[in-house]
DNA sequence: TTTTAATTTTAGATTTGTCTAAATTTAATT
DNA sequence: AATTAAATTTAGACAAATCTAAAATTAAAA
């Protein structure tokens, strides 16, 4: 089964929403792909016809097994692409988004099987986020926003939700990245923002918006898979 | 500037028929790029009106000097993509045109030039073919067709000019690849066949038609490099 | 130098993915 | 329950890249 880029990356967003909001609305996969409702609307019926997709007009629509078996493949490759960029290409884990969106779309099984040993079976991406195995099987991550984090409890830093460039900037200014060992001091409930402690360094203030995108882990990374 | 695969397709197409043939016809390269003569014009005018190309309706046509130095960055990428698929992740050297085919058209000038950094800055890719440098120089080579050498006088292969499954198979069946040393032992004038020996193997017979695409060099590889 | 053949180009159609504007359906309010 | 608002879908159009079939141009042969 061969798929446009575009496929994919409906695909991809769909597998992404469903985890998030439970269910996907056109609306909201329209401004996550930073298109127009109506061309969702087109798309869905295209992927309902090559049977990826459960869908039914004006009635919601989601994944089927196929569907989420390809979403998956992709995020493979483009979580796989990432970290080779990060430990290999010597990038920044805050540049690889954009070039990673591109390589996510290369066919061939045989180079992502070779990348993927070549890396040495990695299990995570330079965010944090877990790269699927050969088989769609992925880590199971108990994450928890920043923004649900109870008071002096120290936590890693071991995904970032929403990955702008606008969003990286303000992590990047208050040295906050993946493995980051913080815990949060006062909660200001006037705006619900935080004043985290970073590691060693003195504390700085995150907004809502910033924390509830900042996931974090109290445990060690677990090392159970789940089929997909 | 940004080009579509198909457009960079074309481009690096024009630039090998250009130095093979001298003159491009429309019909050689619809033939090259497995398309048909009246897209070929269709696209003809395209890259004309972006102006990567030198052309009149019925008069012919050729790459101007953008359009040569997009090409040759195209082929840059192709080549270290390949360089990469090779040595890094132990591909044959005959597997891996069609994946660095869709490799090469990933965008990210950064992502190419710490590729090339990663892989040492290589000068040849598993081919034999030079790798333009990121100014777009290239090594000079002085190679010539296995059918145009001498009785006797040892040679290495140091590149392929027909890269079709076809002929790598054959070539592969007979132990001939880069690097191989080889020597002419008798011609026969009736078919232009040739009784090769190669390295310290019994002498195989290569026909006329395989001959004329190996490409063979008598001397060290010469490190000058000109502007492309 | 006509005539014939080959090459190249145009004209019109198709596919994929997108858009705007209007219509339809569902959900929310009064 | 009727009305208004929001979300979703249809209808029709467009750009990119391709195709087939027919027309135009150039080259080759008689």
């Amino acid at each position: 089964m061969k798929h446009s880029a575009s496929r994919e990356n409906y695909l991809k967003a769909i597998f992404h929403l469903q985890q998030e909001q439970g269910l996907v609305t056109t609306n909201a996969l329209a401004a996550a792909l930073g298109t127009k409702p109506a061309s969702v609307t087109d798309m869905l019926k295209k992927l309902k016809e090559q049977k990826l997709l459960l869908y039914e007009r004006y009635r919601g629509f989601k994944l089927n097994n196929e569907g989420r078996k390809t979403a998956v493949q992709v995020i493979r490759k483009h979580r796989l692409w990432e970290y080779f960029l990060v430990k290999k290409l010597q990038f920044g884990w805050d540049e690889v988004h954009e070039i990673a969106e591109e390589l996510e779309h290369i066919s061939s099984r045989a180079l992502i099987d070779r990348l993927d040993a070549f890396l040495g079976h990695p299990e995570t991406d330079p965010h944090g986020d877990p790269i699927p195995d050969s088989q769609g099987r992925m880590q199971v991550r108990r994450q928890i926003s920043l923004a649900d984090l109870p008071l002096n409890k120290v936590v890693q830093v071991s995904g970032i939700a929403s990955q702008t460039t606008e969003m990286l900037e303000v992590l990047q200014h208050n040295h906050i990245r993946l493995g980051t060992r913080l815990e949060i001091r006062k909660k200001f409930p006037f705006d619900d923002s935080l004043e985290v402690k970073v590691s060693n360094r003195s504390p700085v203030t995150l907004s809502a918006r910033v924390a509830k995108n900042v996931l974090v882990t109290d445990d060690q990374p677990p090392t159970e898979r789940r089929q997909s």
